[in-house]
DNA sequence: TAATTTCCGACAACGTGTTGTATACTGCAA
DNA sequence: TTGCAGTATACAACACGTTGTCGGAAATTA
């Protein structure tokens, strides 16, 4: 006989809904497996045949997140010349914003950004090492200043209340980066 | 009869001391009372009369690590220029290394980042706000996205197995935001 | 010695992860 | 099409560990 797999993918999909549905609202350590199930209707035993426990919903839900190669951001920008692609990354972190704005956010886990940067990097260490006479090791703490800044600009972002116009925070982002903050803010 | 403050005190530190040793090496819904009190050689139930829960023992140890107005970063540069302030904040990280880059780690609280930028944030935005036609909005991002910048930086600074030198390092991050990052990745 | 602080042992309630069992579905043979 | 066997799916009950809260014992001070 064979699974059933509608069935069961549904019933995933309802605890895992379930659990986002709290995760949102508490930290994680909060979220007990009852919680969950009794949200979900199921019984608590249910969860088990699932995942092994709460924390591997959170883990299933962040590799669902995590970009493949392919689905990563072009590193080159349209002038031919290298650089960061801003766009792409704000296509990227709004294409998930329910997602990422929670886990990357003061009840989410701290891991994730590692993860992700860890994710976007190689591909834009692969690019940019490219430049004659670039120091691989200075390159490297570049780019993870440079993702660090996105991630957070973009978090914070998001949590406004009355988040600036998307293309006038694309606008300031692209102008923090080819000048400098120091020039923005130094009379 | 008077209360035994160094007693009391010293059983607190004792058991603040055991949660921190325990922290470094695990996240924190692994923790449990009886692992605390077992290290610093309690009764369980002692851990009570001291903090409400596990989380308690972290908020307290949060608390003493967010600078007090008095003990921030000046904001003025030497050359009279406004601008970012980046040797304190190295300094700032230097001091409190060792819990910073537990807190601001993987296995850390993503909310003391936060805590951490909320705390610097007020002052930056006094001084900088005074310069002639700034826009305040632009402003605030513009602190959001520097301190995100310089926390990822450091953060990752501690975590190499070998490190930048920290002059290296200080003058990296300096070129970048007198000049932005595109200028050191394009060709 | 008396008063009070500090620490401890025991308790009920709750959450966890596992195991055995009932129900419902599927494929196949008649 | 119908009935049956086999299996997937969901459930209820179990033992165990942790939590937070008692009342009481030991230690300290005046």
């Amino acid at each position: 006989m064979k699974k059933q797999p509608h069935l069961t993918a549904q019933t995933k999909q309802n605890l895992i809904e379930a659990f986002w549905a709290l995760y949102c609202e508490q930290r994680i350590e909060k979220i007990t497996v009852k919680d969950i199930t009794t949200k979900a209707g199921y019984n608590r035993g249910t969860f088990y045949e699932y995942f092994t426990d709460v924390y591997a919903v959170l883990e299933e839900i962040e590799n669902a997140l995590i970009p493949e190669l392919d689905e990563l951001p072009p590193v080159s920008l349209p002038t031919g010349n290298l650089g960061m692609p801003i766009d792409a990354f704000l296509a990227l972190y709004a294409q998930n914003e329910k997602y990422y704005s929670v886990l990357l956010g003061d009840k989410g886990d701290p891991a994730f950004a590692s993860k992700l940067k860890n994710a976007i990097k190689p591909s834009l260490m692969r690019v940019l090492s490219e430049k004659p006479g670039m120091n691989l090791t200075e390159l490297d703490y570049i780019i993870e200043y440079t993702l660090s800044s996105m991630i957070g600009i973009m978090s914070y972002w998001f949590k406004q209340p009355e988040p600036l116009p998307g293309d006038e925070l694309f606008k300031l982002i692209h102008r923090l980066m080819e000048q400098g903050v120091m020039k923005q803010l130094s009379v």
